[in-house]
RNA sequence: GAUCUGGUAGCUCAGUUGGUAGAGCAUCUCCCUUUUAAGGAGAGGGUCCUGGGUUCGAGCCCCAGCCAGAUCACCA
């Protein structure tokens, strides 16, 4: 890339890390830098006169002449620093304040600090340097907001496309931003004190899979070379961990990233993360009790406090959850009751209340589109609906009181699911059938009912698996709840972007116009403008754009002589 | 997939009826030894998302496209 691509800016740093090479000053130096210090330890435990070794970017920059402030950013936040040039620079030289600190350090360059503490007049915890080392230049300048007196941030760097595809610049500005993450990583190490504390087992299973089982979605496709197979991403891990149930473990879990190649909005990612439990001889009532402990567990080790804000609502996470049947909730919110009620009953209920519907629909996928239109929403606060049609759970056991529901139930928070759980089905014959039942929905045009039938799994049921319960809980959706956040974009380091366009540097090559202009100007060396244009024969905007690029090529001259304007070939 | 909104300096944003491209911060130069987002004075910095079109003239109007966000639909 040629310097006349960089901007002013970037070209001044990179003219600044020669001069600095120049002093003897190495910009990447490979020695490890002995840091002893962190700007919230300091702050916290502030000792006047205290000898201190910090690191970090150079993120404020004010010279008042022979002494300046500065503010260093650690991973933990920030702290001033004093500089002074008779205390950096006690002999004769002063190369290290007067050219190196004031004039080729930029903000954004990471340094590293030797000092003492100290308190300045208005009475800010400060370090004053007896020695810096620079440690990395930063070449890009970052965007720079600042934040008042009163905690409001000017300038802040908001643009949501510039922040996601650059994250790397948003966490370093954006301390707020960090913050989400930060919590995103206190739940996970909450969920894993939890269910380590009740011995159960964290386990890897396989992300690439010949049949992309235990759930219905559209899978991502690849290729294995080596064994000449399609294999397909994972869109669930649940049918690999119940096979660990099997083999003898008596309470697995994983933090499982799925794949879907499906759509995405504000609330889908292609790949998101899930965390799936799967527990021996406990059933769904058991699963209900163990997830309200766990939520209330993990909203504690986060934010402090049970309580989440998101948007309008306050969710308070703290158990019990009241649980409510998907019947019961369809009346309370219909009057109707359909218990009993035959898929043409249920067809002609959704047609007289305005719910779409068609003939693909069976009868647990109408009752779905009549909960999830009236009830659904509804739910604020952590509720646990219950008992779920048979056909829209093709892996969850039969209801012990009713064989035309499963013992299955979702977790509704601010009318969204963001767990899902069964009395799994250990049945393999009634697996079997299960299995076939959904590829003739599939066949019917059920475009969510699985295609294939995992005959593995099947095996593997057969040699027996203890009555178990499995919980799955949607990370990314527990994260948008409990930091406030409505976009899952916000809670995903690297939320998937269509990938961004780099111009290719541009040599010299002229476009064809300009080329054409060329060389018509060049017969002659030297033309009036208007002549040019009109044997160019161009439309005005591409006349403009080509006599502009050849200029900026520096392959042509345009002059004003008191009649005309006339261009010549430069050189 | 549909609709709406946006894309202008490193960042945040103005830009009037179509008539020489603007501000704040950042940058550069000079002055300043305890400042609190912003000390003073001066200067530089632009592919106005891309490509066409209309026009004497387009950041602005028209067409097509790209990217993003929001809403809806689809999807869990």
């Amino acid at each position: 890339m040629s310097n006349s691509e960089l901007s002013e800016q970037e070209v001044q740093r990179r003219e600044a890390l020669n001069r600095l090479r120049e002093l003897g000053v190495e910009p990447y130096p490979a020695a490890l830098y002995a840091v002893s210090d962190k700007s919230n330890e300091i702050k916290a435990n502030y000792e006047e006169g205290k000898s201190v070794i910090i690191a970090g970017r150079i993120m404020r920059k004010k010279i008042q002449g022979k002494a300046s402030f500065g503010e260093i950013q650690d991973s933990e936040g920030r702290i001033q620093v004093y500089f002074n040039r008779d205390e950096i620079c006690p002999d004769e030289d002063k190369t290290m304040y007067n050219d190196v600190f004031k004039k080729l350090l930029d903000l954004g360059d990471f340094i590293g600090i030797e000092g003492e503490l100290f308190k300045t007049q208005v009475g800010e915890i400060t370090v004053n340097v007896k020695k810096f080392t620079l440690l990395s230049k930063s070449l890009k300048p970052l965007p720079l907001p600042k934040t008042d007196a009163d905690g409001k941030v000017h300038d802040a760097f908001t643009n949501p496309e510039l922040r996601y595809r650059q994250r790397y610049a948003d966490l370093v500005v954006n301390p707020h931003v960090k913050e989400i993450f930060i919590k995103r990583t206190k739940l996970f190490n909450a969920m894993r004190q939890f269910f380590n504390e009740r011995g159960y087992f964290e386990v890897e299973t396989p992300v690439l899979q010949p049949i992309a089982g235990g759930a219905a979605a559209r899978p991502f496709m690849t290729h294995h070379n080596a064994l000449d197979i399609p294999l397909y991403m994972r869109i669930a891990n649940e049918l690999y961990l119940k096979r660990l149930i099997v083999g003898g473990f008596e309470g697995v879990y994983e933090f499982s990233k799925n794949f879907r190649n499906e759509g995405m909005d504000r609330t889908h990612n292609p790949e998101f993360t899930a965390m799936e439990i799967y527990v021996a001889y406990k059933d769904y009532n058991w699963m209900m009790d163990f997830t309200e402990q766990l939520l209330e567990f993990t909203a504690m080790a986060v934010n402090g406090t049970t309580k989440a804000t998101f948007g309008e609502h306050e969710v308070d996470f703290k158990a019990p959850y009241k649980r409510v049947t998907m019947r019961q909730s369809i009346i309370d919110f219909t009057g109707f009751d359909i218990q009993g009620k035959s898929e043409e009953e249920l067809t002609a209920w959704c047609k007289a209340n305005a719910i779409e519907v068609d003939e693909t629909m069976g009868r647990g996928k109408l009752i779905d589109e009549i909960f999830g239109e009236k009830c659904e929403g509804n739910y604020i606060q952590p509720t646990f609906i219950t008992d779920y049609p048979k056909e829209m759970s093709p892996l969850c056991k039969v209801h012990r009181e009713d064989d035309t529901l499963t013992e299955r139930f979702e977790l509704m928070v601010c009318g969204k699911e963001i767990a899902n759980a069964y009395s799994e089905l250990n049945d393999p014959i009634d697996q079997r059938e299960r299995f076939e039942e959904q590829l003739k929905l599939a066949e019917r045009g059920d475009n969510e009912a699985s295609q294939f039938i995992d005959y593995d799994f099947l095996r593997a049921l057969e040699y027996g698996m203890p009555p178990t319960s499995g919980l799955g809980i949607g990370i990314d959706r527990l994260v948008m709840f409990l930091t406030n956040n409505p976009s899952i974009q916000e809670v995903l380091f690297f939320p998937q972007m269509r990938p961004e366009k780099f111009d290719a540097p541009s040599g010299p090559e002229l476009t064809e116009n300009e080329q054409l202009v060329f060389d018509i100007l060049s017969k002659s060396g030297s033309m009036d403008l208007g002549a040019l244009k009109e044997q160019a024969g161009l439309s005005n905007k591409q006349w403009d754009k080509s006599i502009k690029g050849l200029s900026k090529h520096g392959l042509t001259k345009v002059t004003k002589t008191d009649e005309a304007l006339m261009v010549e070939v430069v050189g």
